[in-house]
DNA sequence: GTAATTTAGATGTATGTACATACATTTGTG
DNA sequence: CACAAATGTATGTACATACATCTAAATTAC
């Protein structure tokens, strides 16, 4: 769908200032679909991803701070969204005996196994939904880090 | 900056799945640098945004759900942006009498006012920070199209 | 070796999102 | 006209974000 037909307005400056909006809203639809899928297991799309980062160490435990170092959003509060986890007991945390500052957390069996399932899940939403074939993606992501050329964040 | 170096990990599963997580990084970079700017002026991009639809029919009203359907996230809880901007003084809210059911919002002087000044160091960030072309933004507001082709949102 | 600084994480507050629900008003149908 | 359904808006709750501040622990500077 033509970005003018979701947000029913044509009134864009320029293509550039089309993209920026553009990519605000396929952010957005991204999540959207993506939380859909997600709801059916329980979780969040951001509980999802700190799910996802600690399947890169599994079994190995991360810290708070690796774990937050590797997330899109950089200002979520990684100990929050833990603490949701833990709940539902997809990880566990325990003190860092090396550095006490530090709190270890890692996949429980039963984190995994819900990981696992939701990948599946949205692997497949994915491959309905998703119109772009891995050429596109390729421009798509050099466009993107264009973009992003003068990084100040 | 290459979103490798952003999330400190080479695990993307393809092209596609990168492209997946740059749109969100992006989305996310670029309303953190626009939030930066707005907090200058002390409304958020979410307020900025009721306020720039507001004024595509300024000095007319627009009803609550004009302007939800302008909006880019279309979960927002719009009414109580709208209460935001009201003790802020940016926008007047007024009972419709052709609809009881209606209420119609407004710019006040002092809203347009604080939207052009936000407006005017919004586009000079932009210029900054925003490393595309006219020509490259085309093509990228084409593949961003191209990827929501099954639009189920 | 102790004070100052930095770092890791937790926590409080304001704002926003996602979603369910409530309520008044309008519209459609017999 | 009556009454069911749809519509426009508001509100409550759980979760998340943005950001400031706090505590404890580690690092550094002198």
């Amino acid at each position: 769908m033509k970005l003018e037909e979701v947000l029913k307005t044509s009134k864009f400056a320029d293509e550039r200032h089309k993209a920026t909006l553009n990519i605000l809203y396929t952010a957005y639809w991204l999540k959207n679909n993506f939380s859909m899928v997600l709801k059916e297991t329980g979780i969040t799309m951001e509980q999802f991803n700190v799910l996802r980062i600690l399947k890169g160490k599994h079994p190995e435990q991360m810290c708070v701070k690796d774990i937050a170092s590797r997330i899109i959003e950089k200002n979520s509060n990684v100990p929050r969204i833990i603490d949701r986890l833990i709940v539902k007991k997809l990880v566990k945390r325990t003190p860092s005996k090396e550095d006490k500052r530090e709190t270890l957390v890692s996949l429980t069996d039963k984190g995994l196994e819900q990981l696992e399932a939701a990948n599946k899940e949205l692997n497949s939403m994915d491959a309905q939904i998703n119109g772009i074939d891995n050429e596109d993606a390729r421009a798509l992501n050099e466009l993107l880090e264009k973009m992003r050329i003068n990084e100040t964040i």
